[in-house]
This record gives structure tokens, C-alpha cells and sequence, in this order.
DNA sequence: GTCCGGAAAATTGTCGACAATCATACTATC
DNA sequence: GATAGTATGATTGTCGACAATTTTCCGGAC
């Protein structure tokens, strides 16, 4: 990721699967595909106008992604969610982003701190307009700041399975318990903290900020 | 993973993609399959005597776990190795296996301290034979105590990913260089810190451990 | 009413053929 | 001689049909 977001677009889509990838992930994401559901071959390639070939591409791509499970001969299924699986992903993202932040901390220069700084209004901007959708992406872009700070594409690469797993529960407490809550003050204090001189600092915070997180998705997954 | 390693044989590869997987997989981890190399669909599914179908959705798999890599209407490649790649690989292993022996450490019990000690027996023994190719699985297995130890899911997932990668590492080290070193007073002293009372010991000397592994792998590499 | 087969329907796994795209070799032009 | 354009072959992407397996439904025994 450099400065300018895209400076000529990769031309992506080009194949059939990964459209229908996109899709089936926008729908798992938005909610309208549940965790637990089944996802009917035929049904879906009639949808979406497809044949068989490229779908179960698609979603034998999307198993190794988490997002579906898949068992021979019975098809694929949304990933349940779990109380379990909530609190392993918010574990798994508090020790990554530590790592994350130990790596970035002498990388940081003014023109990436800025970045950070657009994507905190652009969070906080978007919060105010009540479009949940919109709001999870961004938190999403937020926290991918530091991973890109890293420049570390395996971390990156890691991050990307977890944070499709964030969407989805993200998405969940969204579309069960409408608001996020008041995370304004947490998301103010760590911009601040990754502006700071104490990297100790930052590494404590994201322990309590991960942990405020996984409260708030796990109250409403009740 | 229970005490018992199979209980009763999941019945695993019912399906041709499986097979195919496994095979492809094994002849890239055992070098048949070189970095770089180009995989024709056409001359693999005759090989295999199997149709593209299964084949495609097996390689596919593999793509997302990191061991090969694709483009569309270019084709399957084995993912070349780099030495950015090699360094991203042991950083991301130090900064796992240290999260996962955090989390493991209050759960160590007698018995799968035993469970280590035969692992680790097992690797000696294997070493002392000049097997290299059941030495890098034996080493595989040694690390992954502690992984299973935390019963985290998702972390195992996660180094189960990383794994692979170390084992194309390992064998390209065994294949260009031969024997593995001395690696004996180090994981001697990995198990011993792991049976004792200090995590600080221990992820101090998982530091130590994977910089020792990284630099013996990347002279092999040059 | 419940439990146990067993056919019928639905669904996933696999195949072979065709279409779209890319790589290569050759020619024409400057 | 170098470069652009073009035809040809090789390779990947997609499709529709068939085989293997699972799920559903129904009748019968107890």
C-alpha cells in the first residue's frame, strides 16, 4: 500500500469466480447469508447465473478464507459462530496487533501518522451518519493501518484471514444489537497512542481495547 | 488432538480433490515440485489420471494456504521462495510460538510434558538415521506441542499455515545443504525451558532458537 | 406412537468438450 | 537489425451432463 490508494486498478474480476467470490462474501458480511446456513449449489449457480465450475471454486476458496465450512458430500455451510470461536479470534487479534505495533513502532513517519489520522475522521465521520455497514469497514481500515506500517506481507497476509472473521462478527452484533456503542473515546485514545513515544503504552491499550471490543460483540451474541 | 493420535482413521481423502491435494502437496514439500515451477493442468490431471475439475479445486486449495500461487489465464505456480519471504516466515514463527507458549504455560501438565519428551525422543532418534525427509516432519511435530498444548483453535490454524511454509524451507535447506546442523544443544534446551518455570526463559530462548533456524536456512539459501 | 428399512428425490463429485485468453513463432515494415 | 503486427498452438476458464452419495419421505413391524 503506498500513498496513492490506486494508481491504476489491477483490473480485478476478471474471471467468473472471483465474482461470484465477491459476492457470496458480501453476502455472508452483510448478514443475508446466516452463520450455520447451507449454501445449495444449484441454487446459487441459477442465481447468479453460473455454472457449478467456477462457484465451488469460489467457495472452496472461501473455506480456506474461514469464512465456510465444507464436509465431502454434504456441501457447504456459513461458519457458526461461537462464544469459543469470539473469544479465540479477539486473543488471536490483541497478540497480532502487539506484534504488529512492535514492528511498526520505528517505521512510523509523518506521512503514514496522517494516514492514520484521515481514516480516524473518516471513521468517526461515518459513525455519526449511522450506516453500520459503511462503519465496520472502516474500523476495519483503522486497524489494517498498522499492519501496513509493518510492511510485512505475511503479517498482512494473516491479517486478512482475521479480519474477514471481524466482519462477520462485526456484522452480527451490528445486526442484532443495532449501535456500536461508545467506542469513540477508545479509538481517540489509541489514535493517540500510536502518536505517542511509549510503545509499552500502546501494547497495554490494545489489551484493553481488544478486550472492550470482544465485550461489546459478545454481550450481543447473547 | 487427543492423548490416543487416531482412534479411529477419520477416513480422510474421500474425495479425488483430497488425493490430489495430498499428492501435489507432497511432491512440492519434498522438492519434486520446485519454487518457481510451473504447474500445467493438462499434464497433471493425465498424470493423475484425473479430470481438471478436482484438480483445479485441489490446487486452489493450495493456492490460499500459501503454497502455491495463480493468476488468472496464467496458470498455478509453486510459490518461489525469497529472502524477504524466509525472514517474514521466522519473525511471524517467533512471535507466534511465543504468544502460544504464553498461553500454554499455566496449562502444561505432567502428561503432555511426556507427550513432548517422546516428541522430542523421536526427533533425536530420526536425526541420528540421516532420514532428512521424516527429521523435518519429526522437527514439524516438535513445535507443534506447543500449539496443541494451548488448545486455541484458530492459533493452530494459523501455524498449521505457517508450517507449510516451513517445511518447504526445511526441505530446500536439506536439498541444497544437506544435514541440518547442529540443532541438538538447542532443542535440548527448548524442552528442558519447556518443563521448567520460567516463561521468560522460554520466549527468550524461542528468539534465540528461530534466529539460529532463520540463519541456518538462509546460508543454505544463498 | 416409535423405530426400522428402502425407494425416490435432492445434492455433491467428476467428467469430457468447448470458449476465452495467453505464449510463441513468423512476417512485414521501417 | 529492431519493432510492430499477426497467425498458430498451447493453456486456462466455463459449461452441461452423468455418477456417487446423502437426505427425505413413506410404509410396515412391533
Amino acid at each position: 500500500m503506498n500513498k496513492s490508494a490506486a494508481p491504476l486498478s489491477p483490473v480485478e474480476d476478471r474471471t467468473l469466480r472471483e465474482q461470484v467470490r465477491r459476492q457470496v462474501l458480501d453476502r455472508v458480511l452483510d448478514g443475508h447469508f446466516k452463520p450455520g446456513q447451507k449454501l445449495v449449489e444449484t441454487a446459487l449457480s441459477s442465481q447468479l447465473r453460473v455454472s457449478r465450475a467456477p462457484l465451488r471454486e469460489a467457495l472452496r476458496e472461501l473455506v480456506d478464507q474461514g469464512i465456510l465450512v465444507s464436509e465431502p458430500y454434504k456441501g457447504f455451510r456459513v461458519r457458526p459462530v461461537s462464544e469459543r470461536d469470539l473469544t479465540e479470534l479477539y486473543s488471536m487479534r490483541t497478540a497480532l496487533e502487539k506484534f504488529a505495533f512492535t514492528l511498526a513502532w520505528p517505521l512510523r513517519t509523518a506521512d503514514s501518522l496522517e494516514l492514520l489520522g484521515k481514516r480516524y475522521a473518516a471513521l468517526m465521520a461515518v459513525h455519526r451518519t449511522r450506516d453500520q455497514a459503511r462503519a465496520i469497514e472502516h474500523e476495519i481500515a483503522f486497524h489494517s493501518w498498522v499492519y501496513e506500517t509493518t510492511d510485512h506481507r505475511l503479517l498482512m497476509a494473516h491479517w486478512a484471514r482475521l479480519s474477514q472473521l471481524v466482519r462477520i462478527y462485526m456484522s452480527l452484533h451490528h445486526n442484532l444489537h443495532g449501535s456500536h456503542g461508545v467506542f469513540g473515546k477508545m479509538t481517540a485514545r489509541y489514535r493517540e497512542l500510536a502518536n505517542g513515544d511509549s510503545l509499552d503504552a500502546m501494547l497495554s491499550h490494545i489489551d484493553e481495547h481488544m478486550a472492550q471490543g470482544f465485550d461489546s460483540v459478545l454481550k450481543a451474541l447473547r
